[in-house]
DNA sequence: CATATTCTGGATACATAATATCCATAAAGT
DNA sequence: ACTTTATGGATATTATGTATCCAGAATATG
């Protein structure tokens, strides 16, 4: 139950981009500015660009732009970029049926976990994330 | 971002005890109901004793109890027993600080998610998903 | 046209965590 | 004594996340 590196690493590079939306910037002038390895970048940016929310450009001077503006990229956009359909629980086999139980006590709860968390990430944009800089000390859940 | 097979068998456990609660429960009938693998159940059960949710028998007619009623039981308890602290990111170093940047565009958001997350968890509890057996078809996300 | 630069695609290796198994021991009932 | 059941720790197995490598294609520049 855990973000990954990856998404935080695909997050990363769409903030810097986003900084300059217009720029061209290199996966290794994003390696070095966000600390990524630059070839797990270069796996990273694939998905993005054939996703729609980059946009790549080979080439000496080439590198990357973002396709949509920071206001049309959603935090569920770039999470299903890299992880695929949300589902925070994988309890069901191909048929959408559970072999064990007919009816399952979680399924409920888990469904509103997960309801909960793509509504938030749906709502929560790029922009959005570019305009949140310098907050800190945000209360944890503990 | 995934719920834990491992909490899952917990979950399972739990609720299977739950419906009877005062009557002992041994691993051995759970593994079978609940087909989870009988050794890895035994680490699971420790986990949940050592955190005083369920109470344990040694010896024949040996097994388990709640320790608590099932009102008392959060899911986010069940959560920390088997997966310990709630924590989305690990984004943190020892010093809770980020050795990156000063300032993180994604902390907020995830600290969203996680609330919400564990509000639900926390306002869950075992007596709940015991009454809530039949219900299918649910709306997901997708 | 030749060359350097940059992205692309797939294969592969490595690391870490989740899942599962095993066994020797302690507790307790008959 | 003997059987049953939980405990504790060690270890193995599997899956997934993370990282590396390389050959190839696109394209700008001189």
């Amino acid at each position: 139950m855990q973000v990954t590196k990856t998404l935080d690493y695909a997050v990363r590079s769409l903030t810097y981009i986003g900084h300059e939306p217009i720029v061209k910037h290199s996966m290794k002038e994003i390696s070095e500015h966000q600390h990524i390895p630059l070839n797990y970048l270069a796996k990273i940016m694939r998905r993005l660009v054939k996703k729609g929310i980059v946009k790549s450009m080979v080439g000496p001077d080439g590198g990357y732009t973002l396709r949509k503006s920071p206001g049309d990229i959603s935090l569920r956009d770039i999470y299903e970029a890299i992880e695929g359909e949300i589902r925070i629980v994988d309890c069901m086999d191909g048929n959408g049926i559970c072999h064990l139980h007919q009816t399952c006590p979680q399924l409920q709860v888990w469904d509103r976990v997960q309801i909960s968390m793509v509504k938030i990430l749906e709502e929560t944009t790029l922009e959005q994330m570019l305009n949140q800089k310098g907050i800190h000390g945000l209360s944890r859940a503990n």
